[in-house]
DNA sequence: CTGAAAGCGCTAACAC
DNA sequence: GTGTTAGCGCTTTCAG
């Protein structure tokens, strides 16, 4: 993947075609206006001690020419403004815009640049994904996805947080309660008399490296069969909440889409026709599992309830309205942006106390449960 | 095989904390490996023509500096990548994110890095991110609300590709043939044998700059009053085509949120109670729309139907699915990146053929219309 | 007010 | 194999 070098022709001054071949520099800016290239910058940066005349002729000169600035030799002489990238797995999933926007908009305020990555199209993974903004940032805040050794490495001493992976040494962390989420969702679908629980898990779509022992797994083919094994930390803590609880609790795996739990809702609902409770991985999951209930011609919650899990802005849109294991995703961005900046200051020490921190969901009653 | 200070394996030991202070250059790791800087940039870039345990030992030395190389000073010498800046208004609405992710997936490819900006959320304007973005970016893709020139003249030469804004001079622009998509839908609706029709418009948070004369507004306060004054593209392609068509539209205003969209349609009813179709600005509005009709007890679409526009996965998961004048998000992103590829390589010229691309809605029929 | 130096940190060419 | 020499384009000194 090496590029070809480029042109590097000294040919220039005829001057007809600007295109994208040959920036204009401040050397030309300089010759064509007859002044020195620090006049050039005086104008360019508003800056004192040049007259205006000066200056509105070298502006106009400057755009005559096309010229920009080159941010390269800017940011090499000034020390530019940290640039953190954000990787992102699905744009695609709401649950990541509102995250995402709340990195954004706290980000720009501190000044900082966002660089975006959603890894999750090509099929790539947050390892590359990481390895691709590495060149161009000063620090990564990403929800990875189980790489997060590799990806420290690859940053080196510049700062990773790292949202929901509780495994491998990043310089910051921030991760979730899930016992606790599980806890409050069965114990309130039992407060509710609900005796046949469900769960239905995301099927893992990376092999779940720094987050499971290899060997661990099933290798269960069928990714949206049912009574699969539990890949996912909800997955674990929901399965241990309710083994605590003594209670049965009848564990799906769907890929993460409204469509395909929708599908393996309505297999659930055949093996188990009982079910009176589910919880879902997510609310875009959990959507599906709605559709799945209301063609079944069972009622939510009266027949059967459902919570989900995130607390995105969807769950109110749908019918019935989704109750929820809701996080505040503005307080999570903030959370992560405010971690990166101790670090960033040298206020938080890598993987020292105050690197790590745990957010707990809290469930909000709507109609569905 | 032991450089000077390797004993620091825990890092801190030496007490030269490489925190954002000063950060190791190139020469402070040739010194300290003992070998020129050359040496060190095979070494770090996996160049040819260095033994094996040269370049290991210059690693494990890099690493001890938490040295990191300048992305400036490599862009410089080598002529970067190319960064484009995106400019969105509200990653919370999730029309922009499908159009985001697009945009980050085919750029990405392209090997350019895509630096975000969610500017609504501050209360700026699109002009504002473009200055935000400029000194960062070799181009800019984005739905501005309407600063075009100013945000074209801010990127100089650089090419601008504003989605959504008909008027201004950008390098390139897309927009949408909302006259088309208006008979559509109000075709669609008399077919029914809808009688009784009303659109809600989105209130113009801006204050219409570029698009509207001054002057040419009412200034009704109350934004969200119903019968107010068309002020989008959108709203004006409806009721254009309402008159020619013959048939009395009637108007509302709502701010763009699922629950003012809500507010709004249940006053709509109020006022005018025997509407029988609905056509709404965008599908997020139209989720609150159907919340609206849902709890005044009519049946959608038996009592009155309802059509939205975007054609987001959210509408799929409404109750009933909504139907919609969908565009293909995907096919818009991927529009406004080869459009940006053209005018970057010069295959396309800045205002010219082929630089203005005009999209259509395609009526996609679900359950509520 | 303007110009002439001196680098910022890195890599492409050539030396050796 | 490795070191040396030039710059990349810009802003900071500091002279005039």
């Amino acid at each position: 993947m090496t590029p070809p070098s480029d042109d590097a022709s000294s040919g220039r001054g005829t001057g007809a075609y600007a295109g994208p071949a040959k920036r204009a520099t401040i050397l030309d800016v300089a010759a064509a206006a007859g002044v020195s290239r620090q006049t050039v910058t005086r104008a360019m940066n508003a800056m004192p001690g040049i007259r205006r005349e000066t200056r509105q002729r070298v502006q106009d000169v400057a755009r005559e020419l096309g010229y920009t600035p080159s941010r390269f030799a800017k940011g090499l002489v000034q020390g530019a403004r940290t640039s953190v990238g954000l990787s992102i797995p699905d744009l695609t999933n709401p649950y990541y815009p509102a995250f995402a926007s709340s990195v954004v908009e706290l980000a720009t305020q501190r000044g900082w640049h966002v660089v975006m990555d959603d890894y999750g199209h090509g099929g790539a993974t947050g390892a590359e994904s990481v390895e691709h903004l590495a060149p161009q940032v000063d620090a990564v805040i990403g929800y990875l996805g189980g790489a997060t050794d590799e990806a420290q490495a690859v940053l080196g001493r510049r700062p990773l947080v790292v949202l929901d992976q509780p495994a491998g040494s990043a310089s910051g962390r921030i991760s979730f309660d899930y016992g606790h989420a599980a806890q409050a969702a069965l114990g309130h679908l039992q407060a509710r008399g609900c005796r046949h629980l469900a769960y239905i898990d995301r099927a893992d779509s990376e092999a779940g490296r720094a987050t499971v022992a290899p060997g661990h797994r099933g290798e269960r083919g069928h990714a949206s069969g049912s009574a699969q094994e539990v890949v996912t930390a909800r997955g674990q803590a929901f399965a241990r909440s309710a083994a605590a609880a003594g209670v049965v609790l009848a564990v799906s795996v769907s890929p993460e889409s409204a469509a395909d739990a929708r599908q393996v809702t309505r297999r659930l609902l055949e093996e188990h026709p009982r079910t009176d409770g589910i919880v879902v991985f997510n609310d875009l999951m959990a959507a599906g599992a709605l559709k799945a209930l209301a063609e079944s011609g069972r009622a939510v919650p009266a027949d059967c309830a459902v919570i989900g899990m995130d607390g995105i802005p969807l769950g109110e849109l749908l019918t019935p309205e989704l109750t929820t294991l809701a996080l505040d995703l503005r307080e999570v961005g903030r959370a992560a942006v405010e971690l990166l900046d101790g670090l960033l200051t040298g206020s938080i020490e890598p993987g020292g106390p105050g690197s790590e921190l745990v957010l707990r969901h809290r469930l909000v009653l709507r109609q569905s449960a």
